[in-house]
DNA sequence: ACAGTACCTGCATTCAGTGCAGAAATACAA
DNA sequence: TTGTATTTCTGCACTGAATGCAGGTACTGT
């Protein structure tokens, strides 16, 4: 996932390099001391970079959750442009969003799991990632469209995508709130996956076209 | 909409009046000077008050512009609580979200015009209506799962009202992004309330329970 | 090695938001 | 009405995020 790609130059590669110790050293503090009593000075010192210097990486402190919201909104705009001429747009909808994993995906690394528990903890957190949420979905929305001109117009494909992210972080939110206790992932996402096919079964079922 | 209870004391009397005046003098200066350059001192000074005393009216800037989001949740709720034994969730869902006006009713005092130009102009304000739409949604599902013990479990209910609002605020979302110059609001309205039945349609057909 | 460009950094500044402590206003009982 | 308890107001001092600016530093391509 952090890739110093090559073919960059020093200043690129050294960029990256700090950018990375920067989110490394956020999320050691953030989990050490908490979200609002990490300054922004302190992750600064922490990777050995002048305060000033941070705004360059970062626009705000929140973004440093939310280093590469930029990828799971490009996997999902390929995999719609990778559709197949039979796909449905539901079909190819359900799949790119299983991409990026709308919203629960990797509980994997501490950064994931640190970013779960501030989204809903620290207002300011949950407002960025609704902020990004929709962001997404608009783009998402505009490539369905102009994937299926035939049968979606820019309005019915902005309600079709959200109705699918809304379903999901609807449940999610939920399931989050009602198990305080890490109730095992598995059950976790069989619980949505039920939740949601229930609530979207008539855009599921309908071959509307 | 604006009432000075009777039935306050003098108190409470004077805290309505000048809250209220703390939201049109906001109104006014957001209008004539925008949201960024306007400071909470200057909205604080126009309204007579000390600027240590405007936070304990308004937690922040933003909720300035949000001044009466509960009683939109509690038509919602109301309208569940309403119900005909023979409705189905769906039924019940549409007629509270119609209550709510699902974030775009309004159209027709300042301060709601200018919320609906801030959200889409200023992150801040932006983030503070998505949050405020995420608790309402919330809130709307436990009711919702509550009236509906037999067909909804919670998580059902949130995976059911968040497809709803979802699938609105992405129609409207892109409607308001077509009519960037003020393609006078009547215009809008309609187009809104096209938006929301073409997004809600899937759910009206299929008389699923 | 050199010039040109991009980046880093400290300093000063603005503004939102909070804690505190004393002054002022209001409620309530007698 | 008066006096007392309680709430609310307000200035002051402070923290911390974010931005503009100006000069220094480091990298690039030749």
């Amino acid at each position: 996932m952090v890739r110093y790609d090559v073919g960059m130059n020093l200043r690129d590669r050294k960029r990256a390099r700090i950018r990375q110790s920067l989110v490394d050293a956020a999320t050691e503090l953030f989990e050490r001391d908490g979200y609002e009593r990490t300054t922004v000075a302190d992750i600064a010192a922490a990777a050995d970079i002048g305060t000033r210097t941070f705004f360059s990486y970062f626009a705000s402190k929140e973004e440093l959750l939310f280093p590469e919201s930029d990828y799971r909104v490009q996997a999902a705009v390929d995999a719609i442009a990778a559709r197949d001429p039979e796909d449905t747009p539901v079909e190819v909808l359900v799949r790119a969003l299983h991409l990026t994993g709308a919203d629960s995906d990797d509980l994997t690394d501490r950064l994931a799991a640190l970013r779960l528990r501030l989204i809903r903890e620290v207002p300011a957190v949950r407002g960025r990632a609704l902020q990004i949420q929709l962001d997404a979905q608009q783009q998402i929305a505009a490539h369905l469209a102009e994937a299926f001109p035939e049968q979606l117009d820019r309005v019915k494909a902005g309600a079709l995508v959200g109705a699918f992210v809304g379903a999901v972080t609807g449940a999610v939110q939920v399931v989050m709130d009602d198990m305080p206790a890490h109730h095992d992932p598995k059950e976790l996402r069989s619980a949505v996956e039920e939740a949601t096919s229930v609530a979207l079964r008539p855009w599921m079922t309908t071959r509307s076209r």
